[in-house]
DNA sequence: CTCATGCCTGACAACGTTGTCCACTCCTCT
DNA sequence: AGAGGAGTGGACAACGTTGTCAGGCATGAG
């Protein structure tokens, strides 16, 4: 009956056949609460016991198990951060920045893709809230966060980030997107371009909406008029973005003059833009929104407006702890100045 | 004495006053279980019950501490994932990949950055572990796994992926750096180049040693002598990468001839090698492991050895689940291939 | 030699959830 | 009308840890 035949277990295995403190203790000969001293580093503890202990957690391969430390403590440490696709290459440096500052607080980090819809983001955020995250870190993709207001209110610390929430009032760490565009529209004019055209992200993203207001203002400051062809908003996909850029070239639409120089509203944008021929043979000028990896080595090289991402990462995690620590004061809304560099795509004179 | 100014609680506030299941079947009128039932949508309630359940579950915004749920059915539903950089355009996608893999099995991703240094990724996959992740993806910095032994054995599924495990057996998801590397190798030797330089990653990193054996084996297959001061083995940050390449193109090593072709070991070296003059001015021909944004847009346009990074991920994390699922023959090893894409600085001919 | 004073140590409850199991109600069939 | 069954609801323990608190065992002083 009795499987004495089987080395007797070290430890009860439930699944995964795990040791827990109360195995520790029995097999150092020691109460339950001491191992927990000696694995806290808590005072209190002879030497001796304290190597006792340590032996049998490496006999055992005891490792703590965060759960339920978790549940009896209430903090995490960690931290959970939402955005929109991790592979984009402007998230990408804005995710680490937030990792690292993590880190130096000795959280970890949780992160999932929103695929920049409204009800994953809001899946992923409740999933991480009942996670029990100590807070949030979001770029956020949908247009109402009522839902966060009983996380917001349970303590959960949030910020957003690139940017601001919608229809509740939080922290958020934004770039001056109107100021940017409105930069780059004016430098595209002060070289001579009156028609100008503005392709950038889906409208209902705030970004993209004050970068078209940034660019309106432009034009409307110089007294401009835009033909409502020159503006396309939509997804950020290849073809689309290829095919706008070429129907504004041509000045397809009726009563259209083509433009001759082009405001491209984020990163992914421009990418798909310099592969137009017009661009490459400097038919038309360019400035994109967002700098980009090796701007400066392409033909011509690329005027942008830049933005920091590692920069608007660290500050929304900065700010995330200051608010863990403690400080509530009213949501605050850091905003970061962008910064127009000028490569040669934007001081194509306009052509026709 | 009795606080009974202030309004009654709803429910009882710890730290970060959170109602419970108990504070829910209290409003509710019901059992504790039967608020289980319902949040599980488990069957066996009245939709009369369920109802009221539902609307003491919204009036006090509760949600399920997934901490205490985790301790009690043992499994996290949550993965880890260490890299070396989260910001890295190689390790992005497949970062990418591993979530949407992760995402499709209802788990979470957890993840950090090693930043290349073994303590530091051991810390990191020990806490990941501490959290009770069921499962591992991890791009290994260190050179010692061992410390995964009592983990693995307690269950934890591990697949490393673009580099295998060291001193343990583990499922590895890896490149044919080997035959890539050699294949680039001979694609510049059958332009015609003899003297040929190889810039690349850490040599302690398993990818950078395969590509470098790869080097050498397409060199000797053509019976081409390797002079050693084409060889440069080191951290890629673009300083020491550059003062290696024009070190090799100035044959300033005593004895040595210039090289009249490159190949550059990972994207980091390449994007950094194609702003040495010599190769934008087609002087020298190159070719770069890992495909990269806007190689082709380049001038010359960037011959590369490109893999998928984001199968890796797909690959990797599909083995992880498939374990996960109880698969537990022995572990595999998958590789997969990688393909030179031809786009013009690699077929410069030599010109000394 | 006895007692006070520390310092260690361990028993116990609690964290919030889920699984087990039993009790109860209401219905239907005989 | 009573018995059996199906279906619903709730009490209770357990998951592995940490905080509280009280007890034990030296050591030193009186």
């Amino acid at each position: 009956m009795a499987d004495t035949t089987q080395p007797a277990h070290p430890a009860r295995r439930r699944y995964g056949l795990r040791p827990t403190m109360k195995d520790v203790a029995a097999r150092a000969g020691v109460g339950l609460k001491t191992v927990s001293r000696v694995v806290n580093g808590e005072p209190g503890v002879t030497p001796d016991t304290e190597r006792r202990v340590q032996e049998a957690i490496t006999a055992l391969g005891f490792r703590r198990n965060d759960s339920a430390r978790i549940l009896r403590k209430g903090r995490t440490s960690s931290i959970g951060l939402v955005l929109e696709d991790l592979a984009d290459p402007f998230y990408a440096p804005l995710s680490r920045a937030v990792e690292e500052v993590a880190r130096a607080h000795g959280a970890l980090l949780i992160n999932g893709s929103s695929a920049e819809d409204g009800e994953r983001e809001r899946e992923l955020v409740l999933a991480l809230c009942a996670r029990r995250v100590d807070g949030l870190v979001i770029i956020p993709a949908g247009d109402d966060h009522r839902y966060l207001e009983p996380e917001i209110a349970a303590g959960v610390a949030t910020v957003f980030v690139d940017r601001p929430a919608a229809r509740i009032e939080a922290d958020a760490v934004l770039s001056r997107s109107f100021e940017g565009a409105r930069e780059g529209v004016a430098h595209l004019i002060a070289h001579g371009h009156r028609r100008i055209g503005f392709i950038g992200d889906l409208p209902r993203i705030h970004t993209a909406a004050e970068r078209l207001r940034g660019y309106r203002a432009a034009m409307a400051e110089a007294g401009l008029p835009v033909d409502e062809s020159w503006v396309a908003l939509g997804p950020t996909d290849p073809g689309r973005v290829r095919a706008d850029a070429e129907r504004m070239l041509e000045g397809r639409e009726p009563a259209a003059e083509p433009v001759t120089a082009l405001l491209t509203g984020n990163n992914r944008v421009t990418v798909t833009a310099v592969r137009v021929p017009a661009v490459r043979e400097r038919r038309v000028a360019l400035v994109g929104f967002d700098d980009f990896e090796l701007a400066d080595l392409l033909t011509p090289p690329v005027t942008v407006i830049a933005q920091e991402p590692a920069l608007l990462g660290r500050k929304a995690a900065e700010l995330l702890f200051r608010r863990l620590e403690g400080a509530d004061d009213a949501p605050r809304r850091v905003e970061l100045p962008t910064r127009l560099i000028p490569r040669g795509s934007g001081e194509v004179p306009p052509r026709s």
